[in-house]
This record gives structure tokens, sequence and C-alpha cells, in this order.
DNA sequence: CCGTGCAAAAAACTT
DNA sequence: TTTTGCACGG
């Protein structure tokens, strides 16, 4: 059982004592406890490599799990680096993706085909709210969401419709309805052939549990499982490595032992309680894998001291942990910076301006990420970033698959690949318009409910209903295109098969032709979308339109980055999670955005929320901004927010507040807003450590104070509380150095200089009070004097 | 069946 | 502030 516990030494350059022990331990069980920025990654990789390399596996005998499909691909990568080969065969991939590829080839055992489809939250809920239609549900107070995360948390617990029934109090009338629900949106996906998300995972336990010979070929063929990001495991995924790490039943006489497996946590960076994740998992590992080896990365090899300091001090609130404490020898480094604005639009200003220095400093854009809490946070940050001329990208948000247009022209694709599935068929029904309105709809509804068959088959027999002469005729149109795709679905590429459902349909023309101004774009995402599916078959000669669309369900907002794309990227705290950047802008840290307002009925919420900020925190290599606004927009009025109950957890010396909470509000507040600032505390008097009070540091420190004798800053009053991110067309106006101009939100300056590129030109102006901006000329709301 | 207009509701994080 | 649901007339 024991193997030779040497790998090669070109593996282990470079790495401490920890990491190698890490990299070269043998065992059935290894927990590696790493704290962020500890270089997880690369001992990851060298112990994966270091099996290769020494021939104690095959490629085909590794299976490691990834939390998105770029860690997969980076991973894969990383591996062909080190020992200089292909190592095809070998499954790196996330929870979700390795499922999809068991489940494709299994399904046929337990009532599903290969060509499933997978429902998306959105598919879930659109299925959903149907049955809660159908069944007067919303009488007992059920909303799709309710309902949606009910489902979800059973799901997640492994919890099927009859375990529930048999535990279920049958006196509770809501009960009984919310079982009626989940019943029939169980038979609904079994008869649609589809799984949403949550049975990715758990359908494919059960199929290892119902049907042991099937899980004996993943288990005897995985002999390495190494799994990241294990505190944000839920049970149904815990359950799957469980299954997968089992001695194969012994139906064959070769015995053989269980899968050696290797996971890899912190328990401090468990952001995802919401979708169940237990931090159990891992904290009770040592429980449940007996004779496991831990070992403990605690050196951070990522981000300065200051910044660790505050994470560590920050994290050290949560208690119930594990103390650790990460260290460095890189140095203190700069300071963090904080700031205040008077609006969101301030504060996103105040950004724009520091990432403009950064990137005359020699920062790279692409090194530069805005982190938030909420994606309608990014609002403001674009306005704001589009006026200044900022590339950015926003990653995740309303992405390009959630698109109406997009998600028509998928669901074609979805209803030829998978016949039995009505949702995707309801969907492009009458899309673009043929007469089948609501009324028809129902009728091949009920057509298909009394003849015990798919409603695409009661579409093919639409003479049969009585229906008028141009309805039949267009349900048969559209049934014979389906039909005649899908014949070829398995070999036709699938730039092909989309393209003959956009003529054969007429998609694109009917948008061309519309007067809705937005359809002309809307057109354009549909080539988009065409060309993206040329791309797929270029980037995959052989995939299927079943690979294109399992690509396109699973993928993660973090897929999209693009490590060479020279923008700024922009995200959500939880996008953020194993990525890092030279410099990071931590924003809308306010009670209520962080911790948000949500978390705090929940147990552990708070302690959750701290957790993301820690995670925010330690993304940073070398330069942290901490921003926050005094007034919040939402749902279209104004709100007062207060200061994050987490910024006083960090250490005042360590943060240069640019524009404390505390001068904010003395300057242009007039609501009793930051309480708990302790104005009077002024030059950082009482800096009670831990304590009740509140210590910003008082005023602006030196740095601050050069800094703003270099911007010719005068006091914010007469402009800050106005920046509002309005645009406005200048058409073809020039500018040249030395030209006065006024602004709308700024006020009077002189240009300073000009990038000259067309639409694209960017000024640089000096304004006398407002300090120096970067404008894109063409749309700034600017007038030459 | 289709398009329009107005009222109403919903806005955490994600695979 | 933006999206969705519903009642209306054509």
């Amino acid at each position: 059982m024991t193997f030779t516990p040497t790998a090669p030494p070109d593996l282990l350059d470079g790495l401490n004592p920890q990491q190698r022990e890490a990299v070269q331990y043998r065992g059935q069980s290894l927990l590696i406890v790493a704290g962020a920025g500890s270089g997880k990654t690369s001992v990851l990789t060298r112990r994966i490599a270091g099996l290769l390399q020494s021939r104690e596996a095959w490629p085909s005998q590794i299976l490691a799990i990834t939390f998105t499909n770029k860690a997969a691909a980076e991973m894969r990568e990383r591996v062909e680096t080190l020992i200089g080969r292909a190592s095809e065969g070998m499954w790196i991939s996330t929870f979700h993706s390795a499922c999809v590829r068991i489940l494709r080839r299994e399904a046929e055992n337990f009532g599903f085909t290969k060509n499933f489809t997978i429902y998306d939250s959105a598919d879930s809920r659109a299925l959903i709210k149907r049955i809660i239609k159908e069944l007067d549900a919303d009488a007992y107070g059920f909303t799709v969401s309710s309902v949606a995360g009910k489902i979800s948390k059973l799901k997640n617990e492994l919890n099927d419709v009859e375990t529930y029934a048999r535990n279920a109090n049958f006196n509770d009338p809501a009960e009984r309805v919310f079982l009626d629900i989940f019943r029939q949106y169980t038979r609904d996906l079994q008869r649609a052939n589809a799984f949403d998300f949550d049975d990715l995972i758990g359908q494919t336990v059960y199929l290892f549990r119902a049907f042991p010979h099937v899980a004996a070929v993943y288990q005897r063929r995985f002999r390495h499982i190494l799994v990241d990001e294990y505190q944000d495991t839920n049970h149904a995924q815990y359950s799957l490595i469980r299954e997968l790490t089992r001695q194969p039943a012994d139906d064959d006489g070769r015995a053989i032992g269980g899968a050696s497996l290797t996971v890899v946590g912190d328990s401090d960076q468990s952001i995802y309680a919401f979708r169940g994740a237990d931090i159990r998992n891992i904290v009770e590992f040592e429980r449940d894998f007996p004779n496991s080896k831990v070992v403990l990365l605690e050196q951070n090899y990522r981000s300065t001291q200051n910044i660790l300091s505050a994470a560590n001090s920050v994290i050290s609130n949560n208690f119930d942990r594990k103390d650790k404490k990460l260290f460095t020898t890189i140095g203190d480094g700069e300071k963090i910076v904080g700031f205040t604005g008077y609006s969101q639009h301030d504060e996103a200003q105040f950004i724009a301006d520091e990432i403009s220095t950064l990137h005359q400093d020699g920062v790279d854009y692409k090194d530069i990420a805005v982190f938030y809490r909420t994606n309608a946070q990014t609002r403001a940050l674009e306005e704001i970033f589009i006026r200044s001329a900022i590339p950015y990208r926003v990653l995740g948000g309303t992405k390009f698959y959630e698109r109406a247009e997009i998600k028509d022209v998928m669901a074609y694709l979805i209803a030829v690949a998978n016949p039995a599935d009505p949702l995707a068929l309801r969907r492009i029904m009458n899309v673009p318009k043929r007469g089948i309105g609501p009324a028809t709809e129902a009728a091949l509804q009920n057509h298909a409910d009394h003849g015990e068959q798919s409603l695409r088959e009661s579409l093919r027999q639409a003479d049969q209903l009585g229906l008028g002469p141009k309805v039949t005729a267009a349900i048969l149109g559209l049934a014979d295109t389906l039909d005649a795709v899908s014949a070829s679905v398995d070999t036709a590429k699938v730039a092909d098969i989309l393209t003959t459902l956009l003529q054969r349909t007429g998609y694109v023309e009917a948008l061309r032709a519309s007067r809705d101004p937005q359809d002309e774009a809307r057109a354009e995402n549909v080539e988009e979308l065409l060309s993206q599916t040329k791309e797929f078959n270029t980037r995959n000669p052989d995939g299927t339109l079943l690979d294109f669309l399992t690509e396109v369900s699973l993928v993660a907002a973090a897929d999209d980055l693009d490590d060479t794309s020279g923008t700024v990227s922009l995200m959500t705290l939880h996008t953020a999670k194993g990525l890092e950047y030279e410099a990071v802008f931590l924003t809308g840290i306010e009670e209520g955005l962080l911790p948000h307002q949500m978390s705090a009925g929940e147990p552990g919420g708070p302690a959750e929320e701290r957790r993301l900020f820690y995670v925010g925190i330690t993304r940073a290599r070398r330069r942290l901004y901490l921003s926050l606004a005094m007034t919040r927009a939402q749902f279209g009025d104004v709100n007062v927010a207060m200061p994050s109950r987490y910024l006083q957890e960090i250490p005042p010396e360590l943060i240069d507040w640019r524009q404390s909470p505390g001068m904010a509000n003395s300057r242009g507040g007039t609501q009793p807003r930051a309480l708990n600032v302790r104005r009077d505390s002024a030059a950082g008097a009482g800096a009670a450590s831990g304590g009740s009070g509140y210590s910003y540091s008082g005023g602006p420190s030196a740095t601050a104070l050069a800094r703003a004798a270099r911007n010719a800053d005068k006091p914010k009053t007469e402009w800050a509380n106005k920046v509002t991110g309005t645009v406005r067309d200048n058409g073809d106006l020039r500018l040249a150095v030395g030209d006065r101009i006024r602004h709308d939100d700024f006020g009077d300056g002189r240009v300073s200089s000009v990038t000259e590129n067309g639409a694209k030109s960017v000024a640089e102006v000096q304004f006398d009070t407002a300090g120096r901006k970067r404008l894109l000329v063409k749309i700034a709301p600017i007038v030459k004097l």
C-alpha cells in the first residue's frame, strides 16, 4: 500500500518544508490546510506531477476537483509544464462537470438518456413558477424563490421526494402543498429528461449507491482523488467523494483498495453556506477519514505584511476557529488606503482616479481588480469608468447567456438535442411569432397529456386538433424543422446546426425587421453566439452539440477571465475567491452591504460575511483600498449608509484614510450617521485595540496631506457630492492642451494632455478644485470655454 | 392573436 | 430603477 515516498527533487524546488511534505506524503488521506496565498495550487500541481512522474499513477487514474473550469484548465496546463508531456486521460474539472461526464455515460441506467438537458437556476425557477400556478400554491404563501431555495437545500442534503414524504408532517396543509410541488417538480424533470444543478451531484450519488457495479467502474478507475476548496463542499459533494473513495465491490476477484484522497482548504475562506457548503466537512475531516495526515501551510507568498495583518486581525474576530496566522517575509509594504465618498459615484470617482494613478505608475490594468458584495453595485462604477475611459470588464452579473435572445436561440438548440424537454420547446414555440398563442399552446399541451406523449409529439399531430389552417401549418412547419435538425444532432457541427435553425426559422430576420431599436443589438448578439459556436468547433473539432450545451451550462463567472485582456476586472467577492491581483479595491464596505442585510437573520451569517471580507482582503498582493459611500441609492431612493463594523476590526494604524467616515461626515453630512465614530479621538489618540471604541485615525495622515497639496485639493464640499455619472454626446469635439473647459461635476479646469484616438480620445484635465481627472472626451459632460 | 400602456413587484452571493 | 403581469382595443 505504501509507495516510495520520493518525488524527483526538481518538483520540490523552491518549496518550504510544509509544502514539500504536502507534495510527498503518500497515504490514504491527506488534509492540506492552506491559508490564503500559501501556494496551494503549486503544491497540488506538484503533487499530481509527482504521482505521474514516479509512475505511481497513470493520468487516467487521477481525478482532481477544482472550483472553476478556469482553475481546472490552469492546473492541467501547469501539470503538463512540470512533467513535460501531455496528461491525457486525467480528469481535472469541477464537481458539476465531472458529474455531467459520468451521467452522460450512465444515464441509461436509471431512466434518463445521454442527451439530457441541464436546467440552470432560471430554468428551474420557470418550471417551479408553472407548478405553483397550476397548484394554486401561492395561496399558501409559496413564492418561486422560497420553493426553489427549499428544494435546492433538500437536494444538497440528498433528500429526495420520498425521503421527504416519509418525514413530512401531513397535518400541516402548507407542507402537503410543498410536497405536491416537490413531487411534480421531480416528475417534470424526469419526463423532460433533465437535471437541475443540484441533481447533477445528487443523482450521481444516487446512481453510485443504487448501482454498485457502476460505482465500481469509477472506484477502480480513480486511484487518486484531489479536491480543492474543500471548505466549500456541501453534503452531496462530500457524499460523492465518499462513494468514489470507497473500496470497490469485489466482483471479479481483484481485491483493490479505495482511492487515496487529498483535500485542500481553509475554513476561514468558507463563503458558500447559502449553497449548502458545510464547514464541518473540513473541520471533521480527520474524524471522517481516520489515520489521515494534516499539513498546515501558513506562510503567505502573496501579500505584504500590512495586508496580512489586517486580514489576520479581521478574521480573529470569528470565534470557533482554529487560530491560524498568516505571515510573510515580503515586508510591510504600503499602508491600506481608505476612502469615504459622499455617494456611490463619488466613491467610484475616487477608484477611477486611483486606478489612473496606479496605471501611470506602471501597474497594468489587468493587475487591478474591484470587488463588491452585490452585482447591483456595478452600475455606478461602470458609469464613472466609462466617463473616465478606464478599460474594464465585469465578470458574472447579467451574463451573455442570460439575454432573452440568446436564451431563445439556446432553447432551439436544446429542443433539437433533447426532444423530451417541453420547457425549451415552449419558449420557442412562438418565437419568432408564428401565431401560436396561449390558447393553441394549451390545446397542444392538452393533447400531449391525454395521449401520454411529449409536447413535441403532439406538435407533429397538430392536424388532428381542428385548429385553423394557418396555425396548423405553422406548427407542422416548426415540428418539421426541429425533427430535420434533430436527425443530424450527433454528427453535425454546432455552427451548422445553428445556421440551419436560424435560416429555417427566420429568427434573425425577424429581429432585423423589427422597429424596436434594441432588436438590432439583439440580432448582433445572435451573430455573436453563432461565431462562438464556430470558435467552439475550432477549439474542439470532435465537439458535439451536447458538449457545447454542457459547456455553456456550466461556465462560472471566473471562467470568463482573460489574463491578457488589459482591462480592470470587476467582480463580486464570491467570484474573487481563488484569484489574486496586484491592487485590489474593496468597495461598499458598509453596514447592510457587508455584512449584507439578508445575512443578519441567518445563524452564522455575520461570521460568514466576515470571511467574505477576509477573502477580499487576501486577494491583494501589494495595494489594498477600502472604500465606502455615505449614501447609497437603492430601489430608486437614497439611503444613509454606515461604515461596516468590520472596518473597526482593522488596526487603525494600518489604514491611511484619504477621507475617513468622520471627515466626510463633518463636511457634507447632515445625517446622524456613523454613530460609532469617535469624532473626539483626534490624531488617533485612543487607539483602543479591539475595544468598543471606534477609532478611525482622526485626521488625514502626513501622506494624505502631501497628496492633497500635490493635487491642489480644495475642500471637497464644492464638488465631490455632485459626482453623478452623467454623460453627454459631444459629437466630434476636439480638445487641445491648454484649453479651459467646464465640467458638470468637477467645475472648471485646464486640459493638460490629450491622447487623440478618434472617438476614444482621452483628455487629462487639471480642475481648479477637483484635482486631476481623466475624461473620455466624446461623452464627458463638458463644454469648452 | 398581437401590441400597447400602466400598475405592481422585486432587486444576495453561484454551479 | 428595472423588469414583469395584466387589461385593453385592434
